[in-house]
DNA sequence: CGTCCACGTCTAC
DNA sequence: TAGACCTGGACGG
């Protein structure tokens, strides 16, 4: 499952799991986040999510009722709000009765009911921001699903940026241009494509100049921002397979994996057009081939099959 | 127990 | 180019 696919599920996991529910109050922080407190609070209000790359926003609305002016307990007006995530590597949305509150839930919208309920940011290790009242980042790059003409347009026109020097391995975690490309991302994508994953970033690029892909144009202002249809009840069960029997290359056992400039691993399959890995490329990790699960990525789907399935 | 590793980014030397 | 930021699971002794 790709990096901004999952995070689009995570959009459709709140839209669905919060369609037709009402929340109440404060929005609750965790006393050990260093993140912002969220200034919002409100009667009655409704909790839709979207993504964009890897960012996930989700937007409290509050509920007007006939003829009564909306307001707060502290007598300002509701207005509609949006709280922008950067979501990573430890991270999803849970919706538990108030009671069953997971670990790590470090912002919480309670239910207006009783016993209450609460939809839940879960950070594990709390390496997550948010931003009230944050839209997109601004410079991160077009989305790589939603908006995947505008990102192709500036990858291409683009291609003189020092950025592409890199590997293509390296190049595609520069979220200025591949905004949703995780780790696993770049290992599945490249062994899919059977792209050497240490050529430079340039030159597998610039052979896509010639011909157009052409995709239906999905225009940004439409397709990044739109409540899913979800909200109409038709989440794809069906596509929740596990993560790990999605996978090919990424912590699959035989592939290679090395160190990349940043630290992380990049996974891909030794091939006959192989080159030798660019200078600089460190030490081949060794012993790590024994493990078979990746259990971070396993766990976060069974979390995210797990919420879906407790509806 | 300890060590290594993890879907990532930021900041400072 | 290192750390820093964090928790926790797998694995080794």
């Amino acid at each position: 499952m790709p990096k901004g696919q999952e995070l689009h599920l995570a959009s459709l996991f709140v839209s669905l799991i919060c369609a037709g529910v009402v929340f109440s109050g404060p929005v609750e922080k965790s006393e050990v986040s260093k993140n912002s407190k969220v200034p919002f609070t409100c009667d009655a209000y409704c909790i839709t999510g979207t993504s964009r790359g890897k960012e996930v926003r989700l937007t409290l609305t509050p509920i007007k009722e006939e003829g009564e002016p909306q307001a707060s307990p502290g007598g300002k007006a509701c207005q509609p709000v949006h709280i922008v995530f950067r979501f990573g590597m430890s991270d999803f949305f849970r919706f538990t009765a108030g009671s069953e509150m997971p670990k790590h839930a470090h912002l919480r919208f309670y239910a207006n009911e009783t016993p209450r309920r609460a939809l839940s940011f879960v950070d594990v290790r709390r390496f997550r921001s948010w931003e009230p009242n944050g839209d997109w980042q601004t410079d991160s790059g077009p989305c790589i699903m939603f908006e995947y003409q505008s990102f192709r347009a500036n990858v291409l026109s683009n291609l003189s940026d020092r950025a592409f020097d890199e590997t293509i391995s390296e190049a595609m975690l520069n979220q200025n241009f591949f905004n949703g490309i995780g780790n696993y991302l770049r290992a599945e994508i490249l062994y899919r494509l059977k792209i050497a994953p240490f050529m430079k970033a340039r030159t597998v690029l610039g052979g896509l100049f010639p011909k157009k892909r052409e995709l239906p144009e999905v225009k940004p202002e439409q397709g990044q921002c739109q409540p899913h249809q979800a909200v109409r009840g038709t989440i794809p069960r069906n596509q929740m397979i596990t993560f790990q029997a999605w996978l090919q290359c990424y912590y699959v056992p035989g592939m290679k994996s090395l160190r990349d400039h940043n630290g992380r691993t990049i996974w891909f399959q030794q091939g006959v057009k192989e080159e030798p890995p660019a200078k600089g490329i460190k030490k081949e990790k060794g012993g790590v081939q024994k493990r078979v699960k990746s259990h971070d990525e396993s766990k976060k789907m069974r979390e995210q099959e797990k919420g879906l399935k407790e509806q």
